[in-house]
RNA sequence: GCGCCCGUAGCUCAGCGGAUAGAGCAGGUGCCUUCUAAGCACUUGGUCGCAGGUUCGAUUCCUGCCGGGCGCGCCA
């Protein structure tokens, strides 16, 4: 039985109290069963008869008799207590636990998928770095939280695209561009320019693909170390998301918006919406009507159009190509961004908190100090990726809530020890899949069908109502569109198996013969094999048979 | 000044209104001739920043303070 099914049970025999007229109160329709941290307290506890003391207007307690008399009838369930202010701690029936094992192991890489989000076409997007410099630190951040986040929301229903927005013209790349000349022609890097290592090594690959460029007029020289320069930054910036792991479906690139007149399509549409002005020479959207602290100029006096004017052109574009949601993953340094992105949406006449979405993080920071990709001595994707695994930096990026800043200890990182929380679960995965190997050359098989009333022990109880939790997790994770609630719940079923381990025996010993326990455990453990394996598929760290 | 985030064990952090607030690391003591000891058991450690409010119940929600981070451009 699963915590659905049990949630489903008791709903049902709430509805049955209220047609025999024990009490009179609506059919709650959002029952809640949780695992509760004292075990005493049974395998589930539900707050439901709390939750309608009120409406029916009679003691809690009272309430919660009516249903028990009820839930304590139904199939599955062993024993019903009232507890406390009126909690109701249920005993499943130890056959019905146990039947979890099956549930799990039959459904396999989908158990846990869900479909909360079901027909809901989501754009999300992450990273969007510009193309003048290597990926760091923080971007990282977004490319596991992100990656991280569309797998959970594609577990939970939703058709799901990845998009990475970037733009190679504007300041940024003129700067990009005359860095790299300067570089090439040994003179000293403009103010505001870019260093680092990745700089001399773009410009030599601009100039061994084009010998003798230095000897140009510069003005040339530069338009081509700008249009190769960003092409060979562009190639290593996907070469080091691919190697992460982390594949967009979409690479979209500001230019398009101006050369197709989406810009000015939407320029026009605002103003015919009436939340356009003209001052100073400039167009002026009128944001303050919906909520920003100030209105924001969308076309600058020399006609130019803002880089928020863009933004206001992407959206309408995204929402054209058929999303019900654009979700963007921005760092805490953008915040400034989140009222005037929702009062464009609603200057567009749309609802924002139904069709836009911001979830904002805060940064990472390596030694306390703030990375900035100016700063020449940054750790960039790739170093990070050397230095841990790609595993433990997927792993580590994502395993905190994005509110928290993450101090990065580089030390700590580098030294490679077992304080990273991604070994202990990987490891969890590993010794399960080494039992599978151990079991076949024994020649033990779990069979097609197991005694799931032997499942009794307390430890074992404890994995049965973990692996059950799974999809709550899932669940959850993507409706908050927080993926760190995956990692955390790895942990706690990777520690809780790690203490079955310990106090069950799973395959015989020497000369004993395999017995319906064998069996039983057999497949408990491969329903946590299929847990762990398919929390970490989402979370995009490998699940390793050998460690 | 305004806005967002954070403040929980020595450290790093979990905890979408529930029961006695948890984990890892660090410190201490034990467990490998048997399925991976990258593991497990026991143990030390707390005014959940402070003060009010909401309610059957607040670490969680609201308000005000205190402390820290980030941002507030016709930059992106």
């Amino acid at each position: 039985m699963t915590p659905d099914d049990l949630a489903e049970t008791v709903r049902a025999a709430v509805a049955a109290a209220i047609d025999a007229g024990d009490f009179a109160a609506p059919v709650p329709d959002d029952v809640v069963v949780e695992h509760p941290k004292n075990r005493e307290h049974g395998d589930y506890a539900t707050n439901v008869a709390l939750r309608l003391a009120e409406p029916a207007g009679k003691p809690p307690r009272e309430v919660a008799a009516a249903i028990k008399s009820r839930l304590e009838a139904a199939a599955g369930i062993a024993a019903v207590d009232i507890a406390g202010p009126g909690f109701l701690n249920v005993t499943l029936a130890k056959d019905a636990f146990g039947e979890l094992a099956r549930t799990v192991v039959t459904a396999g890489t989908a158990y846990g998928s869900n479909t909360a989000l079901a027909g809901q076409r989501i754009n999300l997007e992450f990273i969007s770095a510009n193309p003048t410099g290597p990926l760091h630190i923080a971007h990282v951040r977004w490319a596991a939280v992100g990656d991280a986040m569309a797998r959970l929301m594609q577990a939970s229903g939703a058709y799901v695209e990845r998009e990475y927005y970037f733009n190679d013209a504007g300041a940024q790349i003129e700067r990009f561009a005359a860095s790299l000349y300067a570089v090439a022609t040994g003179a000293p890097v403009p103010e505001n320019g870019y260093q680092g290592h990745y700089i001399e090594d773009i410009a030599r690959r601009v100039i061994d693909a084009n010998p003798g460029l230095t000897g140009e007029v510069e003005e040339k020289a530069v338009e081509v170390f700008r249009r190769e320069g960003i092409e060979l930054m562009f190639a290593d910036i996907r070469a080091s998301l691919e190697r992460l792991g982390v594949h967009f479906d979409v690479y979209f690139n500001e230019r398009d918006l101006h050369a197709s007149g989406a810009i000015e399509d939407t320029v026009r549409r605002l103003r015919a919406a009436g939340h356009v002005f003209d001052a100073d020479g400039a167009i002026w959207l009128r944001t303050t009507d919906f909520g920003d602290d100030k209105d924001r100029v969308i076309v600058r006096s020399d006609g130019r159009p803002t880089y928020f004017c863009a933004d206001l052109a992407y959206y309408v574009d995204k929402r054209e190509r058929g999303f019900d949601k654009v979700v963007i993953i921005l760092g805490a340094d953008h915040h400034g961004y989140l009222g005037r992105m929702r009062a464009m949406v609603a200057g567009l006449g749309e609802d924002p908190d139904e069709h836009f979405e911001i979830p904002l993080g805060q940064l990472v920071t390596v030694h306390g100090s703030r990375l900035s990709k100016r700063a020449g001595n940054v750790v960039t994707l790739d170093e990070l990726v050397d230095a841990i695994s790609v595993d433990a930096a997927r792993y580590a990026l994502v395993r905190s809530s994005m509110d928290s800043a993450i101090d990065i200890d580089a030390d700590l990182w580098v030294r490679h020890t077992n304080e990273n929380p991604v070994f202990y679960v990987q490891y969890a995965h590993a010794r399960l899949a080494s039992l599978q190997r151990n079991a076949a050359e024994l020649g033990i098989d779990r069979g097609d069908d197991f005694d799931p009333g032997l499942l009794s022990d307390e430890r074992e109880t404890d994995l049965l109502s973990a692996v059950g939790e799974y999809p709550r997790s899932v669940a959850s994770a993507a409706e908050l569109r927080e993926p760190h609630r995956v990692a955390r719940y790895l942990e706690s079923l990777a520690g809780t198996y790690h203490r079955f381990y310990d106090a069950c025996r799973v395959l015989p010993q020497g000369d004993e013969e395999a017995t319906p326990l064998t069996a039983a455990r057999l497949w408990l453990c491969e329903a946590t094999r299929v847990v762990l394996a398919n929390g970490l598929g989402v979370l995009g760290v490998s699940a390793p048979d050998r460690m």
